[in-house]
DNA sequence: CCAAACGATGGGTGTACTCCAACGATTGGG
DNA sequence: CCCAATCGTTGGAGTACACCCATCGTTTGG
């Protein structure tokens, strides 16, 4: 009489649901990142940064702000611990002492390099159920939806 | 030179990672569900409950909590507020008076109907760029997904 | 009949994430 | 030369979420 009658198993109504299947995936997949990050001894925003630098020149920490949408108050928080991480360079700019250049150092460039692999071995834990084609089709489908709701995405 | 040199466009690198475009479009999903949920007076919590309770028999909170994973101490609170909106009916279970039988009344299966038929329309909205087929497909390797990592989404 | 188990409840903790107010330093325009 | 605007910075507020624990009434089993 123990056994318990309740079957564990979600609502039909909610997996009917594309946002909430999505949502609970997206869930999961961004905890799996926090916690490679964590071993990585960063933060999830710090990996964002790291990009944001790569892929674009140098910036000030307002430009990283806005173009992923963090606070500047927040912004200060994270450079400053890549910085003491020795991943980023922060030097005054010469023409406007005001602002900051931010720069990726050597190592920042490297640790990047091996967070993206292991972001990469994520993707694939995640959508492990799915083969080469099916995942491709979903990062596909994916993409544009986000782009949709998100022109930055594009 | 006020105008911005920097592109409003988010991190290639980060592009290319499923897990961060899922999570991302998953966070706007969950935002407007949100949203949509307020304009009920409801949390999205309450859908969840709404929804178990409408697809398997009464249940007890103890149930209803290890079931959609929520800490016994937080459903309390869940159903405690359906039952003022005269959502649900917590009667005491005559065989067990320990535990509480929670019960959809004819306005919560009313409230579920609309929040479901509210859902859905969200849901189009979401997958908004895509037609129908494309739907269906992403649908359909989100849930697979889901399920691998989630055995109660089967 | 009494100790152990169970469900419900209330309270509190810790952690993210987001946002806002204010300040010193600096710049550029009037 | 002065004043408004900008940048980085500090500090803190607010929310949401997932936990954990102590308590109380009830039931169960030896």
């Amino acid at each position: 009489m123990t056994a318990n009658a309740i079957p564990e198993r979600l609502p039909p109504r909610l997996l009917d649901i594309s946002t909430f299947v999505t949502a609970q995936v997206g869930r999961t997949g961004r905890a799996r990142m926090g916690r490679m990050m964590d071993e990585h001894g960063l933060g999830l925003w710090h990996f964002a940064v790291l990009a944001a630098l790569d892929d674009s020149a140098p910036a000030s920490q307002r430009e990283l702000g806005t173009r992923l949408r963090i606070d500047p108050s927040d912004v200060v928080e994270v450079v400053g611990r890549l910085e003491e991480a020795g991943l980023v360079q922060r030097e005054r700019d010469t023409a406007d002492r005001r602002r900051y250049v931010v720069e990726l150092t050597a190592r920042g460039r490297a640790e990047l390099e091996a967070v993206t692999e292991r972001a990469a071995r994520l993707d694939d834990e995640l959508l492990a159920p799915l083969d080469d084609a099916e995942r491709a089709t979903l990062t596909r489908l994916m993409r544009r939806v986000l782009a949709h709701h998100d022109p930055r995405a594009r």
